[in-house]
DNA sequence: TCAATTAGTCAGAAAATTATGACCACCATA
DNA sequence: TATGGTGGTCATAATTTTCTGACTAATTGA
């Protein structure tokens, strides 16, 4: 035999879903300030030159979903909305960082 | 003066590029199988089920442009083409370990 | 000389991602 | 009662990414 064929699937790549995740647009930058303290929708937008509400909508959604962020309504005063970092989040605060180094 | 204009464009992510660099379609596979040793197309496009030629050539070129990758032709015997990591791509392993145990 | 393997390219279509601008509802203050 | 701030949604358009299938060109073995 000189030929095997290979007939496995190659395995899914567990990072493919997480690379995925972090880099659709504004992403990289929301996951940033994240890591600094609680977002709020207005105050990224203003930080964020070039952010429509749209974007960063869906760019906070998406963290959402994937269970990177959390959006929690404040009951206090003046009612507002706050974006922090779950668990899963937090966990990836060292890898993000490499990638800062290794990308700079 | 109540509010504060914020004229700082935001700094760029650095962590932004080599995200992207990452995520495209078949990348994150592709770089999987470089970490195991150099890789040839049409290998390549056996091993990834559902990968089309001109998709894998995207990748393999982009991260070729990225300094991931390292196209050589090997001046052997049967003429061949392969791709192996750069030293860029080499100091990426260790965050890809990572993702993919977060992302597991 | 014919067929297969090597490693691609190219044009066009389809699908996914982003951008744009209008609109909404709630609350507070003047 | 109007104005501005909160945090969005929605439809549409533009852009980017990906897919599809045809084609190329050099090399090798039968």
């Amino acid at each position: 035999m000189t030929t095997i064929k290979n007939t496995c699937a190659q395995a899914p790549c567990p990072a493919e879903g997480l690379l995925k995740s972090l880099s659709g647009k504004w992403k990289p930058q929301v996951f940033r300030l994240a890591v600094e303290g609680p977002l709020r929708f207005n105050s990224l937008l203003r930080q964020l030159e070039g952010a429509s509400k749209q974007s960063l909508s869906v760019a906070l959604k998406e963290l959402e979903e994937q269970d990177i962020l959390q959006r929690t309504v404040v009951q206090e005063k003046p009612l507002h909305v706050e974006y922090y970092l779950t668990e899963k989040g937090q966990a990836l605060i060292p890898v993000f960082k490499q990638l800062e180094v290794l990308g700079s």
